[in-house]
DNA sequence: GTCATTTTTACAAACGTTTGCATAAGTTTC
DNA sequence: GAAACTTATGCAAACGTTTGTAAAAATGAC
């Protein structure tokens, strides 16, 4: 215990003057040893401290008690959320999780696989990145299901490969968001949306754009504005769009950092909120219900996507079955002052 | 490749009629192995995917290539920073990361402690949990140093366990914010505080109290008020706060959550900010500047938190040293619209 | 006291690597 | 053509477990 080596099995064997397996039999209750050597031997490990060496424990299973989670960035809500729920409630089933952080890359999403398929872990949750899916590689995936590895999509999901997947319906959200701005009256409403060929930005896209159509209006591409989900890249397609001959009477965010960046700018230049420009954001943000006006947004409940995404994994432990199914959660419209007019 | 049990050394062994060592020389450019098999394994050894098995490695060298990092929570951008610092200097060294969250429960981090011993990492950064701080119980730690495990403690450290540690000064940056305050012309200062017995509270609420000393501005123990540092909980205690007969001019929030609850329910109740009552918050959260006011607040650049602490356990690793540095980061004031009077 | 039966333990191989040492093959030297 | 090298490869043990099979010890039956 005091000593630079960890304790192992053949040091109770040597002090018991037995076999190592008899030791590794006694810790696993196995019902043929001696009731009496069972005890001794696991009061004796429990003493010293003695901890199953996991590197040898996996090496004789192949499997690491270990899960991969990879998420293209880990610096949102949003993901640590899922995190959270996948934590929540793998915990207890004594799970470690090795998390990989992508930054969007290809070639570190791929190496990344590669390394958690060389640690040996049991399933992998992904969030797919920007470059993997604009890039259209998939072995680094097709590799992990050829191995008989849980896959789990979490978040951003890809057709292409035929896993498990939690996402929330961003379309129906944005749907909603638009529709939402609608029915308060807004008819030049705007969409601060996402980088072009992520999945996430043209389904929000696609859901305002359907919205309008279902609507009869027209959709204006002066009142659509790319940013990069972060706050600094709504303040000057804000300006843009507020400059205009004929501003917008409501905004779309695509994320709640966008819209509460636009927000303030929309106030800097005098306008009021809600009653000239409705806002609302997407996500639901912890600190979207303190702002001035609090901002209405989308919650896409990110707890329950790590929740689900652990449950789903486990079912398909317990039935044995590979194709595992693709659960969309309906997103949840939170409306507040920013929208309430 | 489209197995399901993955190529070992042995099948490019066969594969070549030669024996296992000599795969394992050539793939790891031994000099005593003759150029044209090393080139031909090497080869193949790409073609087919050969991926080491990272157990049996770990094995035989009785270490991982994993590190460990043990959080209270994982649901504030402080501790995603940390994360993410430590994962930009760490990544390129090919460490994985396995991340536990304690939810501040002593009992989960001493499991997660002994199971990253058992999976044999290579290194274990730690911020401390609120439970352990206060059980006193520290035997989970000195097991690690026992073993000779580089343990780091990031954020939050305990000076009873003797290793390295990178911190912010909490008390500099509160005392900061509170003469921030001060020199403002705020006289009753107000201090919504984290819980008792963390450090990060008892920190921030002495410099906070010292400061006020410095000044001869008598502690008020009326206007001092406790959060768990979520928003929500910040609620009561400001409306408390705002219906004193002599309600405070100034508001030093332990966090940005707390600052920007209290800030709402100020306004609320018709005060103005920063004119009637200055608000300043802790964390510099990427959402304060967008608000209305904005929020003034201590920046501890959390990121650099954990690119130090990786630095740290490099040059330990480098220089075989066992007795880590102790390196507290300067804090840094953020003065925005809600201070600016 | 022998044989059959039950209980308990030990042996050895295996998981996939690495590595010190031995050995085989090839080359040089005289 | 033998001795002395150099070069290239193989053997076997080791890392810490688990587990099928064999064997030893204890018990019981006669």
């Amino acid at each position: 215990m005091n000593s630079n080596h960890p304790i192992t099995i053949k040091d109770i064997a040597r002090k018991f003057k037995c076999s190592p397996s008899t030791v590794s039999r006694a810790l696993s209750n196995h019902p043929l040893i001696n009731e009496d050597t069972r005890r001794n031997i696991q009061e004796y490990a429990q003493k010293v401290g003695y901890q199953r060496n996991s590197l040898s424990l996996g090496l004789r299973h192949s499997k690491s008690g270990t899960l991969g989670i990879i998420v293209p960035t880990i610096n949102h809500f949003h993901e640590t959320a899922m995190i959270e729920g996948l934590q929540s409630v793998l915990q207890s089933r004594g799970y470690m999780m090795n998390i990989c952080v992508t930054n969007e890359n290809y070639l570190l999403e791929k190496e990344y696989v590669e390394k958690l398929l060389a640690n040996r872990v049991e399933g992998i949750f992904l969030s797919i990145s920007q470059e993997t899916y604009d890039s259209g590689h998939y072995e680094h995936l097709e590799n992990v299901l050829q191995r008989h590895i849980p896959l789990i999509f979490i978040d951003r999901e890809y057709d292409g490969v035929p896993t498990g997947s939690i996402t929330v319906d961003d379309y129906l959200g944005a749907f909603a968001a638009t529709e939402h701005l609608i029915l308060r009256g807004c008819f030049r409403i705007a969409h601060l949306r996402g980088p072009n060929g992520l999945t996430v930005s043209e389904r929000r896209f696609n859901g305002y754009k359907d919205c309008l159509e279902k609507h009869n209006i027209p959709l204006d591409e002066n009142l659509v504005a790319y940013t990069n989900f972060k706050a600094e890249s709504a303040v000057v397609p804000t300006r843009r769009l507020m400059s205009l001959s004929n501003p917008p009477d409501g905004i779309f965010g695509v994320n709640d950092y966008v819209s509460i960046a636009s927000m303030q700018i929309i106030m800097e230049m005098g306008f009021t909120i809600p009653a000239q420009v409705a806002v609302i954001g997407f996500d639901n943000a912890p600190f979207s219900a303190y702002f001035n006006p609090s901002l209405s947004s989308v919650n896409r409940s990110s707890k329950l996507i790590g929740e689900e995404a652990a449950r789903l994994f486990l079912a398909g432990l317990d039935s044995n079955i590979t194709q595992l199914d693709n659960i969309v959660l309906p997103p949840e419209l939170i409306i507040r002052g920013s929208t309430l007019r």
